[in-house]
DNA sequence: CGTTAGGTTGACTTGATTCAACAACAGTGG
DNA sequence: CCACTGTTGTTGAATCAAGTCAACCTAACG
């Protein structure tokens, strides 16, 4: 694996870990030469499933993945939806056990690290070893908005939010810009991140683009009134703590996350 | 603070971290060591609140607690319920700025332990800091149910699970026996952690006991049927991760994780 | 005792589901 | 190049789980 490669695979989550942490340059060289695997894995096959109990990590390179659970009655939900840079299954590697599903959003280029490689990471660089907890603490700080989602906002508000979510997440990771972005999710898998129904999904997506809140080419969702949207989905930025260490990026024009 | 009254208070979230990495004297000589100021706090007072900016980080000593948000519409969800033995605002502490609120359920004896001291304390013992690390990760593990059981479960079940988790939690901790427990939440309570109305609580409660699900005596919840419970609930104890390093406790009878 | 918080119940409404049909589209193979 | 097939999206009508509103009850407490 030449050098060049090794920075393109390990460069976001790094880039991400000094955005929560301050780390020095014995932390950066110990990060980079951590040993990993490429895989590919392509749409809806699993990254990870519940009950595994595989000494690995897993870190998403390229494409989405999402997080999903079932119940015993058959019903979908999802939990998380993960975009480059993110550690997807920890849980799998640091916990005994797996508790749910990891699934491939998009086709996924991941890299895979042994769990003896982490563990012995954040005990020799304890600096990244507290930025790979904060990036715990703040996955538990979007489990806890996803809550509120779920539980007390309707399904208009919800989806917003959703949306905003999103937007901002892709937009600090700077995959994403003011003008719109891709959302590869079909309305069956909206529908199971909002505890709601496809069909609903779809009355509520028509809904939002009559108003002129979104519009909407294939997938693609433009959002020409920012404001308006983050107003509708009740959304703040605030529990994704994207200013731990450094300043958040300021934008021109009415960025999602300007509350 | 003599040696008895220090053990006292951080016995129970010792004996938690025990039970996710194994620990060496060192580690728990340097834990014992922690610095600390008890603090007691009544019934519905704050412990930590949305916007926070406290450089500390608070532990559960005896009593509940519980997190809460509330949307723009000034709805509440709860997020979680908290048991002694739990550190209830690290990401106060951690993160730059709290994204929720924490209260007392119960009048509640707290622990607070400087954030400086907190991080020392993990620099210093690496395996101690990746206890903490796992305890995150499970906390994030319930919230992912938590978001399911809002999400996907309808009121009936979510309840049963709810009384579910929080028995085998309780259970787990050694607060609570077969027997039953003392829940001490309003219906209220119960309605904005599952996402509902009080009045459709006070249905499904009495649902539940009317067809011997549940036997409610005031807030003294006893369970003749643990397997049925579970069943309506859905429950299964996987994701909290009871049995990380220590096998779990082995009960007579029908306890409610035997899943 | 009056006040208040919490619990209970009935009547009515509503947001979302269900079911069912159909349309749009992409991919596949003849 | 077109027919076939499966997936995703769209729409209407009927139904239902949960919400709303409003009244009243009960126990605790100063």
């Amino acid at each position: 694996m030449s050098h060049e490669s090794v920075a393109r695979i390990l460069d976001r989550t790094y880039r991400k870990f000094e955005t929560r942490a301050s780390l020095d340059e014995d932390d950066r060289r110990a990060f980079y030469s951590l040993p990993f695997e490429v895989r590919y894995v392509d749409p809806n096959r699993y990254i990870a499933r519940e009950g595994d109990r595989a000494p690995r990590a897993t870190l998403i390179v390229d494409g989405l993945a999402f997080r999903h659970k079932v119940t015993v009655e058959g019903a979908r939900q999802i939990l998380s939806v993960h975009i480059p840079g993110d550690f997807v299954d920890l849980e799998g590697s640091l916990l005994t056990v797996a508790d749910h599903n990891v699934q491939a959003l998009t086709r996924c280029e991941t890299a895979i690290v042994a769990r003896d490689e982490i563990i012995r990471l954040v005990e020799t660089r304890p600096r990244l070893g507290r930025a790979m907890w904060i990036d715990t603490l703040i996955d538990g700080s979007i489990y806890r908005e996803w809550i509120v989602n779920v539980g007390r906002r309707d399904s208009k508000s919800g989806m917003c939010h959703l949306l905003c979510e999103f937007a901002r997440r892709l937009e600090a990771a700077g995959l994403a810009d003011a003008a719109g972005y891709e959302l590869p999710m079909t309305q069956e898998q909206l529908a199971d991140a909002l505890g709601i129904t496809p069909v609903h999904v779809n009355r509520i997506l028509r809904e939002l683009d009559r108003q002129g809140l979104i519009v909407r080419d294939k997938r693609f969702v433009r959002v020409p009134n920012w404001e308006a949207l983050r107003r509708v989905g009740g959304f703040s930025e605030l529990y994704l703590h994207l200013n731990q260490v450094m300043p958040a990026v300021q934008r021109e024009g009415a960025a999602p996350g300007r509350a």
